[in-house]
DNA sequence: CAACGAGTGTTTGGTCCCGAACAATATTTC
DNA sequence: GAAATATTGTTCGGGACCAAACACTCGTTG
């Protein structure tokens, strides 16, 4: 048991080390809390729910951007995962293996590609979706419901913000 | 000008498509958006801070750790950094190659190993720590003082419940 | 209608990333 | 103190990831 964790939090050496410097710690917890609670949560949504389906944390992403928009052009699905298009392109690779995806030549503009998900893509996001949903719950359990509207609703400003920023 | 986007957010996509299912959907927005500010954010300060250093994302969180906490067993800094130790090698690695970390063997244990900043490391971490903070802070700029407090506290719960969650 | 410029998805090269298998070392157990 | 068990960092295989270069297609402009 060497303890480390125990007797020193994280915050707390940050303030041992930077005490001293001019800077926005508020501004430094928000960010650093937002990244460390999304690898909390894919870290605990691989583990329990994306376990023995086979699929990737993006691979999933990917495949509920198509069960949600439906048939969509993969310029559209790259940007609503939030990955590049030509990480798509791989990750696409991958789920047409396992036949869950589909490709399909556009014949109006012969430059686009459409994704459909297959029967059986269609299944397992009908099972798995709300097997997902539940472990977003249990996430968030020990929020009420006002701090998980606040949090969501500040969040949005924040990456409302940043597409404004990005545009400029 | 496709214009999705402008016409139908993602939000109300998932409104219209799982609509009639039975959902907690305050979790769903809270968690899909911690997810979709993390991804903005790391891409934002990638983008500005990161640009020309050569440093990847990863490159700089274990950088940062080793900074903060001062030298560290590398099972340490692949858990603060949130990497698997496997992972962490590998960065390590190219890390060196550029001269700004370096590992020591541990005399009083032979299995660890010791990881320390060069000094070209230090003088990195030095000068771009300040500008990594002030982009902390155009990040959460929308958010008053109290908003901010609130996110980083709420995130925080969800961390602490995850690491109970994994340790049971 | 030819040439140019803009918009597609794919390929490429290098890094990140994980889980599992591994070799080396330390600790525990008998 | 020898054998079994645990711990630590590395290696390996396969996928994810991005930026840049690419090939192809469409729209526009002269």
């Amino acid at each position: 048991m060497t303890g480390h964790h125990t007797l020193r939090s994280t915050e707390e050496a940050v303030g041992d080390r930077l005490g001293g410097l001019n800077l926005d710690f508020e501004a430094m917890w928000a960010v650093s809390n937002i990244y460390r609670a999304s690898a909390a949560i894919r870290n605990h949504l691989e583990q329990t729910v994306l376990r023995d389906t086979g699929l990737t944390w993006t691979g999933f992403v990917v495949m509920w951007v198509v069960w949600i928009w439906g048939e969509s052009e993969t310029r559209h699905v790259a940007e609503e995962a939030g990955i590049a298009k030509g990480t798509l392109t791989g990750v696409l690779k991958t789920l047409e293996s396992y036949r869950y995806v589909q490709r399909m030549p556009n014949p109006a503009d012969r430059r686009r590609v459409m994704v459909t998900l297959t029967l059986s893509g269609e299944r397992l996001m009908r099972t798995l979706f709300p097997q997902f949903n539940q472990e977003e719950a249990f996430v968030v359990r020990e929020l009420d419901s006002e701090r998980r509207r606040d949090l969501a609703s500040s969040l949005r400003l924040v990456v409302q913000h940043l597409e404004r920023a990005e545009r400029a």
